[in-house]
DNA sequence: CCATATCGGTTTATTATATGAACCAATGGT
DNA sequence: ACCATTGGTTCATATAATAAACCGATATGG
């Protein structure tokens, strides 16, 4: 592996359950000599990507990034339109909704809203990991994918998060069969025990899949009426962001 | 050098002015190899930092960086908050707003908002870096920045952005010093000809200055009446900002 | 329509750079 | 007072980065 590679897989760690690491902690987690992880990481705060932080020094994402941010939303401006909504869906469908987004093998929520509806709600973390093979968001975009992607994704072992995740890969090949002729994704417990989600898939110019919109309730809330509603009202809102952003549904997807 | 600021440098090159690069563009800007680029934006690539999009293989920032933003905002959410005052700012006083960031050597623009109110104003670029000596901004985080940032600014040649641009190291460190007694900083078409404009710093944890608020308006409409409203506003948001932040002024503004 | 220039990308021997074990100094807990 | 742990540093060694030349494809222009 080069050294970039190195250095930027150490910003990976990074998480909204672990915001600020050590030294000696990114060495543990990454596996990389204490000296060159500290080489490394000076390397990435000398532009901005990390900073180091209070009298014990940990590292945090550091500022340089929200100017990189910034720019990527002005050329392609998915989490600002995603974010309205996101809001909007989750007002309509009384749900928790949010919008992932694909970078190279990783799935990530981008953007996220509660509804003040239920006292119960699915909760999501920040810039949460989502792993493809157990949410609905994840199957969505797989779907979509080229199948380097999916042959990568399945290939690794996957997680079994809950009794109920499907963790066979000829298994999970037939179902993104099934959700290509559906157009939806959809996940039962495969994730979190409880929670109950559909998803439809965001396109980008050249009708490449960047992600997904997914809505998630609680499975006891979920009974066929809304289930229809979470069904019909996903599809439609990803096909107006997709829409927005100047994306192409693939063809397959035209006649639904 | 080291091989990872190379890669990273390579992401100083795009702007909102210049958000696609070409291979041989990205070499001949950064004055490296054209196979050491091809190498470095491939790594930078496989972490989604850049993408390459279209059929003349441009690269553009990529996907990555909004999943480290969004961490970064959870910790640091200078732009959440900077946002909403921003925009009440430009709508109190009628002229163009604007909040920036301090990254190492570097302050860009974080956000910015215009006002309905007059047809002329000064108009923002996303994500633009501004330079420390000509803008009201730069002076304002100059002035509580630690002596080695002000020495390494201003010991560097200074670029005469217009007539009225300080361009001697010493009047500018005489004029920081005005700055600190006064607590906001102004400047007059010293970035942009017709532009006059003030700002206050903003401070993080432990009082260090992490960026600048500023409000920016045509010459001519700053008359006596206006240029009071301006500074008094941005010292008055500048202090709300720093207190939604967690942030602590430094004493010597305690007592303005 | 052919010659030329430029593009993104690749190869290779050469060279410079990254690496990691051992080592400090400082801090904190027992 | 001790040991464990922290962030940070050193330097001989080994590995990874580099740059010139090259390739095929795609414009450009006379």
């Amino acid at each position: 592996m080069g050294t970039t590679s190195k250095a930027l897989s150490l910003l990976r760690l990074f998480s909204s359950s672990q915001p600020d690491i050590g030294l000696t902690e990114l060495s543990r987690q990454s596996g990389m000599n204490k000296a060159t992880v500290y080489r490394l990481m000076s390397d990435l705060a000398e532009h901005g990507f990390v900073e180091q932080v209070g009298a014990d020094r940990m590292y945090r994402i550091g500022p340089g990034v929200m100017r990189l941010a910034v720019l990527r939303e002005t050329t392609v401006p998915l989490r600002s339109i995603a974010k309205e909504h996101v809001r909007a869906l989750a007002e309509e469908i009384g749900e928790t909704t949010h919008v992932s987004q694909v970078s190279g093998d990783e799935l990530s929520t981008l953007t996220y809203a509660y509804s003040a509806k239920h006292g119960t709600r699915v909760t999501m973390e920040d810039a949460e990991r989502l792993p493809f093979h157990a949410t609905s968001s994840g199957l969505a975009v797989l779907t979509y994918s080229n199948v380097a992607l999916v042959d990568a994704i399945l290939s690794k072992p996957l997680d079994k998060r809950t009794s109920h995740t499907m963790v066979d890969p000829s298994q999970i090949r037939d179902e993104l069969g099934r959700i290509s002729v559906r157009g939806y994704a959809e996940s039962v417990s495969g994730f979190e025990q409880d929670v109950h989600s559909v998803a439809a898939p965001l396109f980008a110019g050249g009708a490449t899949v960047c992600g997904a919109l997914a809505i998630a309730a609680p499975v006891g809330r979920v009974n066929g009426a809304l289930r229809s509603r979470m069904i019909a009202a996903v599809q439609e809102r990803a096909r107006m962001i997709t829409d927005m952003m100047g994306g192409a549904m693939p063809v397959s997807l035209d006649s639904l």
